[in-house]
DNA sequence: GCGTAATCTAATCAACA
DNA sequence: TGTTGATTAGATTACGC
């Protein structure tokens, strides 16, 4: 099995256990031990798997989601004030770090041939599905439920820059897209190609967003000292905008060659009032949206996003494209009102004629 | 629509080299 | 003592009834 092959957020459904429901004779047996501890240690959980013929781990998420809603029941009853109940519950949580040694689950040792499994496995993916962790955990021979556990706590502790910057990096793999420099036309005059990639590679789970956008543009090798826009005879090739928007299937990719400062092209869409970024309202639990690009929200495309989520984002990201393939006509079409080819400009073959 | 299994982050404890 | 596996709370998502 290609483990890299299920990383995507095209996982949405395989990317979570299937969720089972627990018969009735089942939910009694947890209950009653439940209200006799609602914190049982390992041996406990052991037992009641054997009883109900529940794997342990379940029996574990179980007990912290009957915790959580039993805390809310509390809550509800006490007039939705936090007070002592939350307390002692935190407390009584806390307490059991202290819990003696076979309390809990006995340590996993994981080898170095384990480790080198998983780091791989983490590198292609930090948020593998349970097919990818059910695999990982044959090969490794260690519980999913600990490589689950081993990918939670890689996260937590990898740097996150690191992570984000990998992401985008395959971000911009996936969407082919390229920043070539071409040193061998002229000594003096930078030209930059900048690429677009292929209007048909937006898939829906592969969103051109603003910020993937901007991101793609920040990567033009942009120096003030040497502005891009070139005093050479040069080429502008620049593909309609409809081929964008319609997602034809035009392989040829959109290119500007020497003659736009794509800071100029980043300034204006960053002072565009229109194009709305998807905002954190309030707090945002998922800190790994943000990566601090111009205070950009950067989608993790690497951790699969709900459908709902992902519809509004898809939908936000359609109404963003329309507003920058407008604003890229707009610039286009000034930047080709007053640009005057040289004498000698070369068209490439087959190059439409563009009515100037 | 609701209850809840499954998943996430963040904080923390504790085993072990 | 630092590293890292295990556990927790709290928040969220999405499946199945």
């Amino acid at each position: 099995m290609d483990l890299s092959s299920a990383s995507s957020g095209t996982l949405q459904r395989q990317a979570c256990r299937k969720r089972i429901i627990f018969s009735q004779s089942q939910k009694d047996t947890l209950q009653a031990s439940f209200e006799q501890n609602p914190y049982p240690d390992i041996a406990s959980r052991k037992q009641l798997a054997k009883e109900t013929g529940i794997p342990e781990y379940k029996i574990q998420i179980w007990f912290q989601n009957h915790r959580r809603s039993h805390r809310r029941q509390k809550q509800m009853e006490s007039g939705c004030s936090f007070g002592e109940d939350q307390g002692q519950d935190k407390l009584q949580s806390r307490t059991q770090g202290n819990l003696p040694k076979e309390a809990r689950r006995s340590r996993t040792s994981i080898t170095s041939t384990q480790k080198s499994i998983l780091v791989q496995a983490f590198e292609r993916n930090q948020y593998p599905n349970i097919a990818i962790r059910e695999e990982l955990a044959r090969q490794t021979e260690i519980p999913e439920s600990s490589i689950h556990k081993w990918f939670r706590n890689q996260r937590m502790r990898h740097p996150k820059g690191q992570s984000t910057r990998k992401h985008v990096n395959s971000l911009t793999v996936d969407l082919n897209l390229s920043v070539q420099q071409d040193q061998s036309n002229h000594s003096t005059v930078r030209s930059t190609f900048h690429h677009f990639p292929p209007s048909n590679s937006f898939s829906r789970n592969q969103t051109l967003t603003p910020a993937l956008l901007l991101s793609y543009m920040s990567f033009a090798p942009w120096d003030p000292k040497h502005p891009i826009v070139s005093q050479a005879p040069g080429v502008m090739m620049v593909q309609p905008t409809q081929t964008l928007q319609r997602g034809e299937n035009s392989h040829s990719p959109l290119t500007l060659l020497n003659h736009l400062s794509i800071s100029d092209l980043r300034r204006g869409l960053l002072d565009t009032q229109t194009p709305s970024w998807p905002q954190c309202q309030g707090k945002c639990p998922d800190h790994n949206e943000h990566n601090g690009l111009a205070g950009l929200h950067i989608q993790h495309y690497s951790q699969p996003q709900p459908d709902n989520k992902k519809q509004k984002w898809w939908d936000q990201s359609q109404q963003d494209l329309a507003l920058i393939t407008q604003y890229w006509d707009e610039m286009c079409q000034a930047l080709i009102a007053e640009w005057e080819p040289p004498e000698g400009t070369l068209w490439p073959p087959g190059f439409p004629e563009m009515d100037l």
